[in-house]
DNA sequence: AACACAAGGATGATTCGTCAACTATTCCGG
DNA sequence: CCGGAATAGTTGACGAATCATCCTTGTGTT
């Protein structure tokens, strides 16, 4: 009836492509994750944030940013992860409101246990279905796409109320 | 520790950019059609996928296999968008196990209504960053992934279970 | 100093997705 | 025609994500 911008051919290709096939890496990735560990897939991302610093601990709220996640999320998450000892909470000093999250031993364990499935799962699965230039063609344009949507101090879309910006 | 097949740099940026692009578009689309429309992002695909069809229908199975969803989700998604007025179901003469999800007359009004803002979402926040050849080169990349991970006939990884295939 | 306001987090209700178990029908081999 | 398997779909319980709200502590203004 209403005649839309409907998407083209490549473009519905690719863009539906795209997203097919990320929802299905990721129910594949956490189906092996869940098989051969004790990690769900969102535990296996904070673990490799917290085990990338060389002290195993950030502020809950740079870890929200690392994932991208809301600070509820991460919130929930974390306590939940604290509850099997994946993880601490320790209380900041320099800033009392906040908390670091630590990963424990067991933390430690459980990723380095992981891992090597997982990695060999995402070059199974992904990765070695790419040469070198679909690599950097893909890493190119989430940089671009990335950088696009994050707000280097943009005003996203507070068009009517572009009120009161002091 | 342990020393394990790390990704490259390549490979992470490539591995890491995709996954982080494709969390933030959807939450930003998803956003976007709850804020413009009564859709969620999942109504929105099931609405899609069945307005497509000449006669706005689909066995539950068929909807399933298109969106790659569990039938379990399915199944209780649809009847919540049933409750809400979206899609109908009927029943299959042909098959009295089965069920057809009907569009009704307010879904479709409701996604002519959600389609051109979502559509100009996608193409703000991605199509409109690449050019023909990268579009072209997705396409392509998604579906050489997504071929591999589907079970043409293939036994997964039926590994020490080879045992008893009939 | 006193105030409002922002930032870091926690919490509880609700919604959504998954898992396992279940019903009903159909298919198929004897 | 009968009995077992496979298929279509539902259901309930549980784990996970989101939303709104709230509490505490920092920051900044006057």
């Amino acid at each position: 009836m209403v005649d839309v911008d409907w998407l083209n051919e490549p473009e519905e290709r690719a863009w539906r492509g795209l997203q097919l096939m990320q929802m299905r890496l990721e129910r594949e990735l956490a189906r092996q994750l869940a098989a051969e560990s004790e990690l769900s897939y969102s535990d296996y991302l904070v673990l490799v944030a917290l085990t990338e610093r060389p002290d195993g601990r950030l502020r809950l709220f740079e870890l929200g940013e690392l994932l991208s996640w809301e600070k509820s999320r991460l919130s929930h998450h974390v306590s939940r992860m604290e509850k099997r000892g994946l993880v601490d909470k320790e209380p900041c000093d320099e800033d009392r409101r906040g908390a670091f999250v630590v990963v424990t031993h067991h933390g430690r364990s459980e990723i380095e246990l992981a891992a090597p499935g997982h990695l060999a799962a995402v070059r199974r699965l992904f990765l070695d279905h790419l040469d070198a230039g679909q690599l950097d063609q893909i890493g190119g344009i989430a940089e671009t796409v990335l950088a696009s949507l994050n707000p280097d101090s943009r005003d996203s879309d507070s068009r009517e109320s572009a009120i009161g910006p002091p």
